[in-house]
DNA sequence: CGAGTTATTGATGTTTGTCAAGTCTAGTGG
DNA sequence: CCACTAGACTTGACAAACATCAATAACTCG
């Protein structure tokens, strides 16, 4: 195990508590992802009958709003894949986000009035702007709308707490097997096919995403190509075969080849 | 600088829409701090005005959920210092997040209908729980219990990205100073005082919550009191004086010793 | 086809993790 | 009040992981 595992002695004592983090079946996955993907779809649907939505076309490199604009609108994205640039205040930058059909953009302008991030397109796709005001208005009259806006900020919330344990706990091989692991979760989830996917970052966002260099993420790639855990389509190699994604994450897990990763 | 500078070219275009983002003067910030204060107050008094709270005395190690534990309230901090714990499914254990006063506790529940993570009192303090199903139906009624809601979760959200920003690009030195910082400034916020701060967290807590071991947390405070940044009080090596808020700033953020972290 | 970007791979260096003393502190019981 | 002890911390020596530098290959788009 990587780092420290200092608190053994109480985890131990909560394994009933994770009983609802229990593994799921391949099966009952491919029901849940149908189900997610009907839930996006129902999302967007209500959305678009109860608040006034603009849609926008948006291509590779569009950004939608950027850091320090005046905060107005949420965005949600109907198609295709957004990436959140973070730049700090002495100019060090950071992909802290990734965002799929369904996701919400711009909750972490609601606090301070302003965009904390740039919302960057990675290829074309289109994206629902909504007024923030007459958003929560509508909140106000129809409850299921407010839970709705509740269940993203938290979602996005969870999100951002896995990607704190991977970075913190998770070698950089362990962490691009991870990162793919979760690109596929995210099209899963989404109802997307998964056998077959593609990277639309180059080598140097995903690293910059895992606190990588290049590099070092092409030589994990490397290795996880040798390891039989994913391959790359005949041509180009952002094109990424997944086997089988259970390997693949418990590879991620355990930082290791796991042997039998259906075991419990 | 440290790892990936692969943006530079879009940054120099934004320094405009960084106005926003502007450093603060010492006088201003104190004035922040004192507005900020009081907001935590005010949204601490609407809040026991409007919905019912139970409220609860907690002591150094005391729990008030658990990972998997079936989602129902949301508590706020009006006293102590709170972490946040994640554990993964395979058993790596997670700071993921530290709490102060006004700050709200289960927002990652929501999205999945059981607690993501522990909430463990770090020291004596009270907690305010809160029902989620009736603070709903208050916040339908009260748009400014809406509100203070959301700002609190996007709150969470910005904060989050700030310490994948800080695991991503800085070096241990740097991620240590720009921990202290961070708690000097969370108390700041609230009108604490921060030329001395007790870190209420074993040297092993800090190292996981920065992605790093105990031993590197202990070298790097070491380092930090010989460059005079800061500086432990006679007795024990929990307190901690910081002789200048602004030079250690700079050091997170350089990453290195700054002369004259007032200029531009 | 050729220029420029993107990716791979190797050689080398630095940072940080690991292992191993040893010190300090607070708390316990004689 | 003083050992005694257990946990927290520090420091050094060494090893491993990763970054950096550099050379080359592959792909993309004109």
């Amino acid at each position: 195990m990587h780092r420290s595992d200092l608190y053994a002695s109480s985890t131990a004592a909560q394994g009933g508590a994770l009983a609802g983090l229990a593994m799921a079946t391949p099966a009952s996955q491919h029901a849940e992802a149908r189900l997610n993907g009907q839930r996006i779809a129902e999302a967007l649907r209500l959305l678009s009958t109860t608040v006034d939505v603009q849609r926008r076309i948006v291509r590779a490199g569009d950004t939608v709003y950027q850091t320090g604009q005046r905060f107005s609108h949420l965005y949600i994205l109907n198609s295709g894949i957004f990436k959140l640039l973070s730049l700090s205040a002495d100019g060090r930058e950071q992909v802290v986000g990734l965002k799929f059909r369904g996701d919400w953009m711009g909750f972490a302008g609601i606090a301070k009035g302003h965009y904390a991030c740039d919302a960057v397109a990675m290829d074309t796709g289109e994206v629902w702007a909504i007024r923030y005001d007459t958003l929560l208005a509508a909140c106000a009259r129809q409850p299921e709308l407010m839970v709705l806006l509740h269940e993203a900020m938290s979602a996005e919330i969870v999100r951002e707490r896995e990607s704190v344990l991977s970075l913190c706990t998770l070698p950089a091989d362990a962490r691009v097997a991870d990162f793919i692991s979760y690109w596929a979760d995210s099209l899963a989830s989404r109802g997307l096919r998964t056998d077959q996917i593609t990277l639309c970052m180059t080598r140097a966002e995903i690293g910059n995403y895992l606190g990588l260099t290049l590099e070092t993420v092409s030589r994990a790639l490397s290795k996880l190509v040798r390891e039989r855990l994913i391959s790359f389509a005949q041509k180009g190699r952002r094109d990424i075969s997944i086997p089988d994604i259970g390997l693949l994450r418990s590879y991620a897990q355990r930082g290791q080849t796991a042997a039998g990763h259906t075991l419990q």
